[in-house]
DNA sequence: AAAGTTGCGCAATTTCATTTCTCATTCGCA
DNA sequence: TGCGAATGAGAAATGAAATTGCGCAACTTT
């Protein structure tokens, strides 16, 4: 069933896939201790109950020629969920936001972009975004530099908390 | 060597494999079109060559009891680089901030933090960040849903505009 | 305590990854 | 124009991995 607990070893896979999504089957089972078979199975299962959502290479955007990253800061004019609805669909219409998160407090989106330049940003940004229906202001700002990208799960803080309430 | 340009072929694997990062050789060759050996020729050269930085298993840290993700913005006393580098590492020794970028403007950085509920982060907050030295203001927003998170690169954009340039 | 359920490991089969060779194309250079 | 050398593709072979089927043991449920 979707929810069913997960138990250690289930929590060793889910960790070792989120630090390297292809390795092999064989390997990922002696990891965790059991044989390839269940280990198999046991990552079909985590697939289809969606703990696993998919698994992607890790693409070098910078060496892409995707040299500049934005954070953008919108606030909206109105903000009944239908207002809300519509701009989050613009947002995945828009091939430079790659995140559109929906916030509490002032500002009611953040958006990651990538851009190749800063013309092509700036060319986006008052081209579709600060002329988008509905859109009451935006705030920019340039990532200077990354000092950590590490999207997913913290799952030392996840045993810590287990072996806690245990 | 290291800058070599890419062609077509490898575009298309660095487009499918971000796609599909468990995609099999054999399907990738077939895919853009070559056959396997020299198709994994190029995924390893892509890989030494840095285009691709690595592959991982999109996990789900809602599912996980990651209930919250929360947006920081923190700005500093001193911007010396020395000072800067220094809120760097210990952003990376915080295992509850996934990601960190340093900005341009007012700002100083922003943080991509999750936590296992709201208690937990106001734990984080007070007793790890705020209290961090050279930390001068923190302005956390609560992120209330997500529309898209697509980390990655817009392949469309990028052969559009090799085609334009061409 | 018997029956059902769950999950493991072993063994066999199919599929894939990886290496090795050979061949075709291209480019520099005489 | 023609000769290597280099680059990169495909074909075949080999070894490793994925996947399936099955039996067994442990744990629940009644």
């Amino acid at each position: 069933m979707p929810g069913s607990k997960l138990d250690e070893i289930d929590r060793m896979i889910l960790a070792e896939l989120q630090a390297d999504g292809r390795m092999t089957n064989v390997e990922l089972a002696k990891r965790v201790g059991i044989s390839a078979p269940p280990c198999l199975r046991r990552v079909r299962t985590l697939e289809e109950q969606g703990y696993i959502r998919g698994y992607h290479a890790d693409v070098d955007s910078r060496e892409l020629g995707f040299e500049v990253q934005v954070f953008a800061m919108v606030g909206l004019h109105k903000q009944a969920e239908a207002d809300l609805s519509a701009f989050e669909e613009r947002c995945r219409n828009w091939p430079l936001v790659r995140e559109c998160h929906m916030l509490n407090g002032e500002v009611d989106f953040i958006l990651k972009c990538v851009a190749p330049d800063l013309r092509s940003f700036q060319s986006f940004l008052t081209g579709e975004l600060l002329t988008a229906d509905n859109v009451a202001h935006v705030k920019t700002s340039l990532v200077i530099r990354c000092a950590k990208d590490e999207p997913g799960v913290p799952f030392d803080v996840l045993e810590e908390r287990l072996a806690r309430d245990a």
